[in-house]
DNA sequence: CAGAATCCAACCGGATACTG
DNA sequence: CAGTATCCGGTTGGATTCTG
């Protein structure tokens, strides 16, 4: 299994603080195409070429893993319709829906506060 | 600048297109600490030492690029007291606060739907 | 069309040692 | 106390090639 550290859950190093499963949760989040996904999802069910051709610069590999994984958390839903050639739905479950507000809120953050952010690492980086 | 690579701004690769400019903001989420940092200064302003205690795990070295990201980007705000040893507070700026508000549902979130995903993932793996 | 497999560079972040 | 500097291994993810 090719991705196997990429679904890996990352074991809570013995102890049971709630920060360790948290950061286990939030590096969902935390990959570099999981939320895009996500929040293209959100506006409803789409095929695989759709995700490709909407999210600028994923890979082939990323797509398929980043769906793959989104699948085993429970948060997508894969659906196959064996034509020829194939085609392949993908949905966010029930559940997946709830994060998915909460993905917007963060995109609609990032946003908002663009020029802000921008503004303040020039100014950081000016001296 | 040892942790340039670590704060550089990703390039929007040319053209505009809004993803890019996304990515770069979401990478703020996404990084390993950041969101515990910024969860844990929405309850109010830190000491270094303090933040270092709470959050399990983290080493001085990451602690410090964290913080440093966070005050580049115009998040938190840094105090020093130049009393001697040192003391040096972290805050979180107003529009951090803002950010923190969806850092915070985000967290939620992940503590509401821990078991929920854990669960996928026993059944995704079983086969 | 929707992937799986392989290869490999870049990067992230931990451990450690040192400082004002 | 609150950092900085250096070294370095593991992981992430892009490019490419092949398939049902």
């Amino acid at each position: 299994m090719t991705h196997a550290r990429h679904t890996d859950v990352r074991e809570t190093i013995g102890e049971d603080h709630p920060t360790c499963q948290l950061r286990d949760i939030l590096d969902r989040v935390g990959d570099k195409w999981s939320v895009l996904v996500m929040n293209l999802l959100g506006s409803g069910p789409k095929r695989y070429s759709e995700l490709q051709r909407s999210i600028e610069g994923i890979s082939q590999r990323m797509l398929t893993l980043t769906l793959r994984s989104l699948e085993r958390d429970g948060l997508v839903e894969r659906t196959v319709t064996p034509t020829s050639p194939p085609r392949v739905d993908y949905a966010l479950t029930p559940v997946g829906q709830t994060l998915s507000v909460q993905v917007s809120g963060l995109i609609a953050w990032a946003e908002q506060h663009r020029e802000y952010v921008a503004a303040s690492r020039l100014r950081y980086d000016a001296p």
